[in-house]
DNA sequence: AAATTCGATTGATCCAGATCAATTATTTAT
DNA sequence: ATAAATAATTGATCTGGATCAATCGAATTT
């Protein structure tokens, strides 16, 4: 169950035995079934969540009724609606489940002395969060430069995995775009194809 | 000169006298007059850069030759291409002076050495990165749901120091805007005004 | 202080992608 | 299996903001 988190922790830092145990403590495991919400925009985000299994997606409804797409978090990644867990605001994102999953769960307590207790999770915290930032900007700065036709081709090749298990409404969303233009568009991506 | 760093390194983390003598010592001091460059975009970046006096911006230059500003970094921030200072990929930012500036700058391997020396180290960039990410997050969020009209509201709102050191057209670039959109809007939201 | 460079404004036109609407798959639930 | 709900496609139209172009104003440079 911790197995794949350990996996993930190990890549950036090591962990003793020791230290180990004492995190495995820290976390409670949570079953979602799909469609299940994690989070529901207006709350508090109470966890910080590592998904073990399944599929996680987390958005935002604006003002027009909406939905804009987050993040969508597969195995092996992490989700929250940040402001929240860390700051105690209310959620600005909804997090539920696209597919039957499951999740290891920390709250900001938790959290805190999880860091305090165990001080290189500071550190693999602060790679995950460098990583995430230089992916988020570049995320921004393709929403300003990149055309619907651009950013389609780069999610494909660069997430041909999640492609296949995202219905094109939502990636649509989650690009920027409306569902009509993101249809219209693959034509011209792959042009002789079904 | 390095009472400004440690002034923002205490806000989020508790370091001994011996802590920071020993920090002060990664870090070399720069000046940069205005329009002088930290980093050109396509070599690698060599410098993590805290600013202490003085305003620098960060912008990417498209295929179209159109310049893109990703970060207004004044005193009290931190300015890099993380992505080449982490990874050592030539850098997709070009960094330069708005105003005569003074940094404070780390080179990656030294950074690596600060946060093995000074563990704490860790946890500052962990809560820096945690906090940039929360920002960066929203501002993508706003580049998909606001108007041109609500983003400029906003920053005016939120950032009106920044706004009065900063030309309207790279205060457009920023918001992702035409200058001619920008200039035009202002009437809209100050319709009173000059 | 004149000259040059750079920024801001205003007008006219254009276009990528949104929106509205209807039709046809494809899932999901019963 | 059948019905109901949801997703994808296609067409027609609209629009926010970009682009092109000219003028005006302000700041640097010599």
């Amino acid at each position: 169950m911790h197995d794949i988190l350990f996996k993930h922790l190990e890549e950036k830092v090591t962990l003793t035995p020791g230290e180990k145990e004492l995190i495995t403590t820290f976390f409670a495991s949570k079953k979602l079934k799909k469609k299940q919400f994690l989070v529901v925009e207006g709350h508090v985000c109470k966890y910080l969540s590592f998904v073990t299994k399944g599929l996680l997606k987390a958005y935002n409804t604006d003002e027009k009724g909406n939905e804009h797409i987050n993040q969508f978090t597969p195995e092996g990644w992490w989700t929250s609606d940040m402001n929240s867990f860390f700051r105690g605001d209310i959620s600005f994102y909804s997090i539920d489940a696209m597919e039957d999953s499951e999740v290891l769960v920390i709250t900001s307590e938790d959290f805190e002395n999880l860091t305090l207790q165990v001080p290189v999770m500071d550190r693999y915290f602060r790679l995950l969060f460098q990583n995430s930032l230089i992916t988020k900007e570049r995320r921004l700065i393709s929403s300003y430069t990149h055309t619907a036709e651009e950013k389609y081709k780069h999610i494909v090749e660069k997430n041909p995995d999640l492609i296949k298990r995202v219905p094109q409404n939502l990636l649509a969303s989650y690009l920027g775009l409306s569902p009509e233009t993101l249809s219209r568009l693959k034509k011209n991506v792959f042009p002789g194809h079904k």
